[in-house]
This record gives C-alpha cells, structure tokens and sequence, in this order.
DNA sequence: AGCGTAACCAATTCTTGATTGGTTGCGCAA
DNA sequence: TTGCGCAACCAATCAAGAATTGGTTACGCT
C-alpha cells in the first residue's frame, strides 16, 4: 500500500511542479519509470486512478496528456458514412424517425401540414422515380421540421446524408415510375392524417410501418443482386 | 476536331463496356493513354468534357472517379448550438436515448455490459461533481457503443456535443460531492440491469425515467436562478 | 497553330519503421 | 500463495520517405 500511493504521490508531486497546462502531452511511461524511480506497474496504477478521476486521458499510439478527453465537435458525414453499412443505417431510421414523427403530431403548425399535404400530392404526380425520390425526401425532412425542434432537424439532416452516401449505388428503373399501389402512397397519406389528427401513436407507429415496409424493399433488393 | 471527339467517343465506349458503378475510380490517365491509344493531352480534353458534365470528378493525388463529386457535409455542432436552447435538446435527449437503449439491450456485448457496470461502481465512488459527470457521461456513451450500430454512435455524439455546448456556462458547486440518495444511482442501475436482461423495453423506459428527472433538476435550477 | 512527348509540380496515398499504451508470462521474494 | 519487478510482445498510432496521380509547362515536330 505505501508503494501504491507513493507512486501515485510521486507522480502528482512531478505534475504540480510542473504545472503543465491542459492538453499537454507528458513523457512516455517508460521515461516517467526512470524519472520517478517506480516500476511501469506501479506508474500505470497511479495513471489509472488518475484517468479515472478525469485528470488525465490515455491513448494507444497517441500518449498520456493532461485534462478531460477531447470531444468531437462535429459530425462528418463521410466519415461515418465508410464505417457503417445500410443494415446499420435502417435501423437507425426505424428508431429515430417514429420518434420525430411522435414529436412531428405534437406541434407541427397548421402550415406544416399544409406542406405535407404538398408533398403527398406531388409524390403522386411523380412521373419518374428520381421525381419521387425527391418528394419522398421531402415530405421526411418536413415531417422533422414540423417538430419545431431544431436539434431533432439537425440530427435528421445529419442522418439523411450518411443513408445518402451509404446507399448511394444503389440502382434503379429510371425509365419506370412508381406504380399507382406503390406501398408507399398509403403509409405516407396514414402518417400525415396521425399528425394532422394530433395523433402522437399513429404518427410514430405510422412511420414505423412505412419505414419497415422501406427495409423489406431495401433487403429484397439487396438479395436479388446477389 | 476529329481526333478530340474520338478521344470523347473512346473513353465513353470503355466505360460503357464496363459500366463501372458509381465512385469507381478509374485507372490513372498515363495509363487510361495506353489502354486507349490516345494521347493524355486529348484524353485529358476528353474527361474534362465529362467532368463538366458531371459525369465524373478528379482530384490531384486521388484519380478519377465515376459520379458526381462527394458533398462534404459536416453537422456543425457550434452552428446547431447557437440556432437551439436547452429545452429542445432536452426534449431531443428524452426521444432519442431510450430508443438507442433500448438497442443495446438487444446488441450488448458481455464486454459492454461490464464496462456499464464499472462506470456504475465509478460515479457511486465520485467525489466530486466533475468525476460524477465523467462517469455519467461515460455511461451515457457506452450504452451507445453498446447499441453495436455506428450510425446511433455517431448520433449521439453530435447530440451530446450539443448539449455540451448550449449548456455551457452552467455552474454547480464543485465542492460537494453528490448525495448518497441522488436520484441517478437507482435510476442508472435500473437501465444496466435492464440492458444485461435484455429487456428491451425495460432499458426504454429506465431511460426515459432518468432522463425526465434530469429535465426536472435542469428546470428546477433554471427557475431557481432567475 | 496544333499535336505529341516528356519533364516537372503539388496533393495525396502507400510503405516502412519507430513509438506508445495495454497485456501477458516468468522469476523472485516476502 | 501473493505480490512485485522485469521483460517481451501486441495493436494502434505516428512520422518520414517513396511512389502515385491529376495539373501544368516547355520543347520539338509537322
């Protein structure tokens, strides 16, 4: 025990001399063996406890530096988009956008409803799937406006952008459109009657059922390339 | 002009016959000069057609590569921060972070669910409000690993990078430590006993239980200090 | 003037070796 | 047996140099 906290009181009595301020990387523990005169065993207890107290951070191949761990400040969306897959992606989109709509038949205004209303009826008019891609996106995104929430937008923008460059070779019937039965039409008219209804369930549950019936096309497709 | 458009003619027949998907990069020009038997400065005039024709998109030191340039497209927290308020982010936290528990319950790993575990012993031993936010913080993140989906991951941390930031400049008196009773230590335990049962909608609503409290305090403070 | 060729430039990637925190196994001593 | 020191090894990271690649320029020939 006296040789635990003696390493731990060494290693503190060579960080206080010092002072050194935030972010600054300190010597390899091999060189802070020989300084202090403690084994690596002894020094890495000390550096675990102080690490779990939040003064330190460790990292293979980078060092040990002093303060908290950085944070990401932002999300790049390239970034995410090569380590994941489209399995990954769906099922982020099944937990997050039943959510959002949820919050969408909460307070969308009147005018938001009137604009997905605009959608539903320019996702019919489509002539191509590219036309109905569009629509389609839309009509999502203003379901995330109509939540009023801009962190829930953000974060559905930021979604949307990672399924864009996920799935991005993904290929399609250019020449046809979308058929009059197209699954799709039904489930986008229920979700915008739950949120025009204030109906938090339906809403949720009706994007669930729309974004269930995406994945099931999505597998489908998958399985048919291969 | 003769030969310029059958450079233009040669390049597209190659492509054709391959049909390359999207983001393929092609072979390096001196070679593509070979392959075709043209010269680089007319293969050149070539791709710079169908560059402009968006077609494809080159970059030094990368090569060539079929489709449209990639959009770099970052969520900028600090952007997000300054267009949002506490409220919205709570109100975000409470809708995302029970669903991406309630996937950890389902992909947990026995490794994640120790590491929940420690970070349980470790914000019971803190003895100060920072070390308790370490600890909460990092429970809060590993049940996002343990989510096994990199996209929630990725999620999470711009919203919590969010939160960071629009509840900056909060203050709390760093020399107590918290209470034995505080409210999070049985509300935290419920979420990891649920998430290790895989009990899914459990793990759901352990967090949407410690969440709404969370609202409560941050309510409560922000009502005290005005 | 126009085209082909070669050389050069700067941004990027690839490769290789060294560094670093994390881990394991062996030996010794209390 | 337990604990500690010691050494070796592992995987992630970094650093520096070589190789690659799109972009540019200069020269020679027709």
């Amino acid at each position: 025990m006296d040789q635990g906290q003696g390493a731990l009181t060494q290693l503190r009595a060579y960080l206080a001399q010092r002072d050194l301020p935030t972010n600054t990387r300190l010597p390899p523990e091999r060189e802070l063996c020989d300084i202090l005169g403690v084994s690596r065993g002894e020094l890495r207890k000390a550096l675990a406890v102080m690490e779990s107290n939040g003064e330190l951070w460790r990292h293979v191949g980078k060092g040990t530096f002093i303060g908290a761990r950085p944070a990401q400040e932002y999300a790049d969306v390239a970034g995410i988009a090569a380590l994941t897959n489209p399995r990954d992606v769906m099922r982020a989109r099944l937990l997050i956008e039943p959510q959002i709509a949820r919050e969408a038949a909460l307070n969308a205004t009147a005018g938001d409803i009137a604009e997905l209303k605009q959608c539903l009826a320019a996702s019919r008019q489509a002539q191509t799937w590219r036309q109905y891609e569009n629509s389609d996106n839309r009509l999502h995104r203003t379901v995330a406006e109509a939540s009023q929430n801009t962190v829930l937008l953000a974060l559905f923008d930021t979604l949307n952008a990672v399924r864009r460059t996920v799935v991005w070779g993904r290929l399609r019937n250019e020449s046809a459109r979308p058929p009059e039965d197209h699954h799709s039409f039904a489930e986008h008219d229920a979700l915008v009657r739950a949120i025009a209804e204030r109906d938090m369930d339906g809403a949720s549950q009706a994007m669930l059922r729309h974004l269930a019936h995406v994945q099931d096309n999505l597998l489908a497709s998958r399985q048919a390339a291969e």
